[in-house]
DNA sequence: TTTATTATTTTTGTATACATTTTTTATTAT
DNA sequence: ATAATAAAAAATGTATACAAAAATAATAAA
């Protein structure tokens, strides 16, 4: 269904239907967010738009009243805390991953094979989150969750040029964690994340 | 000054009183916060109590309309990703830092040993905020800075019990960062954090 | 007494109005 | 023409009112 949702509340629609507008380029980077402009456009009244701006603005989404225009910097930082927050995640997988869990990975891994564009992004996304998962830490499972709009922004430009090596190196990965060995997982899931930066700098740059 | 301040927004103020009022513990763990009860209180509306109230959320402070009462789980999320961050954080500092930081790095040893209580508690976070900086990545710059209440708000429970060892753990950083050795540097403070933790884990258990 | 069910009250969510601040535009002086 | 200032407009911040939802208390049935 396309219509508005009105099982949920205002607040939640507003903040959704905002978010998607900028992640999808319908709000490009720079453009001024008014409150005003936005409640009337999308019948509510400013008091939920109000509060779905400050989620985006948490998200970092929203800067300064406009939608953000990331900088290559604020890329390489999102990747280092990537590299960071995910290598000891793959590291804790290793140790502690069910194996259910297990097949749920190797099951992208699969799908980054055969399947089309869309399946294969969802996939290498499920990929990375059942690792974040495994550290069993919310706190930075909530912090890698509110990174990913601004990553994703970013990826957009370039996502439809597949990068060599990336279901490669997932499988990798996961068969380090199969193995059970900590140490390695950590180390190829760092330089996977790097690998991924330096390509997103190439294309961009 | 002890009245509100005038020349701040009504969140602004409210924000602070609030935030202050949990880390304090005048507003224990399990309190229930109700908007109209703060914002008479406070003498505001609803509507800007009602927006620190969510920025208190986003920190972790205020979950599902009660003050947190953090568990020993969070305090070691809490820790593990300071373990990764400032880890990571003392590796660049050893590599940037440049020479005026480096003796304010100092000077938080020094008052570390000779400082009242007071001032070495601002001495011990200004140690590792120098660090932290060091980074040169607003993402972990921020992030740390929101785990930051919540962290000072376990804290409370230790800090009267000085923890023995603490500042020459710092002042050996200190000398790691000074000597250029990043791989000690991180080593170094990833055991400060984990020792504290421990220390922490130790006085509420 | 305990458990369902229904009133009642409290609390939150949203709309609207107005006050304050910020931004833009127009005007004047250099 | 450029910079500085004043006037106008726009946008945000805050208060208030009411509607919807959630929590609590009261009542009835098992």
């Amino acid at each position: 269904m396309l219509e508005t949702d009105r099982s949920r509340s205002a607040t939640h629609q507003s903040y959704a239907v905002l978010r998607d507008r900028i992640l999808n380029g319908e709000l490009p980077g720079g453009t001024k967010i008014v409150e005003e402009k936005i409640a009337s456009e999308l019948g509510f009244s400013r008091t939920p738009i109000r509060e779905s701006i400050r989620k985006l603005e948490y998200e970092g989404l929203i800067v300064n009243k406009r939608v953000v225009k990331p900088t290559e910097k604020d890329l390489r930082n999102n990747f280092q805390m990537r590299i960071l927050l995910e290598g000891y995640a793959a590291q804790c997988a290793a140790s502690f991953l069910p194996e259910k869990d297990l097949q749920a990975l190797y099951e992208c891994v699969e799908i980054g094979r055969k399947g089309t564009t869309e399946e294969i992004m969802d996939a290498n996304e499920r990929f990375h989150e059942i690792i974040v998962r495994a550290s069993n830490n919310s706190v930075m499972i909530d912090t890698i969750d509110r990174m990913q709009s601004l990553i994703y922004l970013f990826r957009k430009t370039v996502v439809l040029n597949q990068r060599p090596h990336l279901i490669d190196e997932h499988e990798q990965i996961y068969e380090a964690i199969k193995a059970r060995d900590g140490e390695k997982a950590a180390d190829l899931m760092k330089r996977h994340l790097q690998a991924d930066l330096d390509f997103c700098l190439h294309i961009i740059g």
